[in-house]
RNA sequence: GGAGAGAUGGCCGAGCUGGUCGAAGGCGUUCGCCUGCUAAGCGAAUGUAUGUUUACAAAGAACGUACCGAGGGUUCGAAUCCCUCUCUCUCCGCCA
């Protein structure tokens, strides 16, 4: 959520800034709602405290008939009170949901462009691997080794859900371990098992709701949202509290599955076990001074990035452009690992600073020092890294000729004594 | 799932026979005094959000409003009474 005192004072810095964006944004209309919800505040404000200033008096009064025709001046006024009310109420309600729909403003970093063709890759690491045979894709391997299952994922759970089996399973499962431990044991992170299902006010907090409804599964009679990255209850642990500025940065590794509609044309990236409504993710998380934003945010992509440099897989950097940025970003990486059998860069992480935006919207906040107002922390989250696409990259980067996978160096104390799937 | 108890400021804890209660008292914290240093002692300050005015570079200041788990209701007036919901604790049942 913006600060609306920024909407007050510079509503055409806000406007030029959201521009950018290639998103709508109802600044103009929140604008004036602001002005008419202060104008009505002050009315209902005034009228309380005519009320309150009566029945104070009536506790004093002794005289019977001037107490009676006290009762009836506030009754008089209480029917306006009532009725002021309902207005505000309104008022607020239309505002405050109108404040939800509003994107964060792109960082003065961020390069200009109008979709994801203008992201920019700004660097390369780890060398493509050359191959001297015809490679193959991770799904056909992984089916004529009978490590996945499409069919039957299908079968028991429908389309885009697949299974894993022996040593894709089990190479999942070493991956995760791998990249939790490097991450709370080299990178400084504490690791935190959250909930899958979370309220809905997580989920507009870290800013999937409202405008992110469809892509969301849900129980909404119980109020339980599946959550589509570790990032919201990570983030909403943190709801509606006070921090003590001696406890940041707050670093968590948090590994999770993640649920997501995907509602896309059929057919488009379902090949393969690239996108799927249910996936595996490790996911970094950090809540910290609002100054130290920048700095984080390199060193958390540098962290997700020393993932694929030890799996030794070939990846590159992407600065997101404007139009590209999603809604609660202020700035955006794109970390993408190369898959040489399908020949595609696939985003294995998308590491956003959100600075005060999220914590605007669940009100995290923290202290300084201990008599100083508290302020608004900032917060940022890159995946670290999920898993599918890393499979991918794994099973494809490291095929062999005669159709096996060799084990990344990395991982052989996670995987036991195989060196060969 | 059944029965009961409870939810008050950073924490503990009064108030709950409705009226200066934004809330006693204690602890903690901050500042000052005191002291060879520390402790103790003494004095003072100490919630959040928001509006208006003032100031406007900023901090601030004055006044107001809301907030005693959440949402309704009764009343001239609610932390206090009534209803609904949520959560916590204890006991019983069930269960990985």
């Amino acid at each position: 959520m913006l600060d609306i005192k920024l909407i007050r004072e510079q509503k055409d810095f806000v406007k030029k800034e959201i521009e950018k964006l290639y998103i709508d944004a109802p600044i103009d209309e929140i604008y004036e709602l602001d002005e008419i919800k202060r104008n009505k505040l002050f009315i209902v404000e005034n009228l309380r405290n005519k009320r309150k200033t009566l029945s104070s008096e009536i506790a004093k009064e002794k005289d019977a008939s001037i107490i009676q025709s006290k009762k009836e001046d506030v009754k008089t006024i209480n029917l306006r009170i009532k009725e002021e009310e309902d207005l505000l109420r309104d008022i607020e309600d239309k505002f405050n949901n109108l404040m939800l729909e509003v994107p964060n403003l792109p960082d003065p970093e961020v390069p200009l462009g109008k979709d994801d063709s203008e992201n920019i890759p700004v660097s390369y690491f780890n060398e493509k691997k050359t191959f001297d045979f015809q490679l193959k894709t991770h799904y056909e391997i992984g089916e004529a080794k009978g490590c996945l299952d499409f069919n039957r994922g299908v079968k028991i759970s429908g389309t885009r859900f697949y299974i894993l089996k022996n040593s894709f399973a089990k190479l999942q499962r070493a991956v995760i371990n791998f990249m939790l431990d490097t991450h709370t044991c080299e990178h400084g992170y504490e690791e935190v098992y959250s909930p899958f299902m979370v309220n809905k006010e997580c989920l507009i907090g870290t800013g999937q709701l409202p405008k992110f409804a469809d892509n969301l599964y849900m129980d909404t009679d119980s109020d339980m949202w599946f959550v589509p990255t570790a990032e919201v209850p990570v983030t909403n642990m943190y709801r509606n509290e006070v921090l003590n500025a001696c406890d940041l940065p707050i670093r968590h590794a948090a590994y999770t599955a993640c649920f997501r509609k995907e509602k896309m044309s059929a057919g488009k990236d379902s090949r393969g076990i690239k996108r799927g409504h249910q996936f595996d993710k490790v996911e970094l998380v950090k809540i910290i001074k609002p100054e130290d934003a920048k700095e984080e945010l390199f060193k958390l992509i540098a962290d997700a990035q020393d993932i694929l440099n030890r799996l030794d897989l070939p990846h590159r950097l992407v600065k997101i452009c404007t139009g590209d940025l999603s809604f609660s970003a202020a700035e955006k990486y794109d970390i993408e690992v190369y898959a040489p059998g399908i020949n595609e860069w696939l985003e294995v992480s998308s590491c956003s600073n959100f600075n005060t935006f999220q914590a605007r919207r669940a009100n995290i906040k923290f202290k300084r020092e201990n008599d100083s107002k508290p302020e608004f922390v900032a917060t940022l989250n890159g995946s670290g890294l999920a898993l599918p696409r890393v499979m991918i990259a794994i099973i494809e980067n490291y095929q062999t000729i005669d159709g096996n996978v060799r084990i990344p160096e990395a991982l052989k104390s996670y995987f036991g004594s195989e060196e060969i799937i």
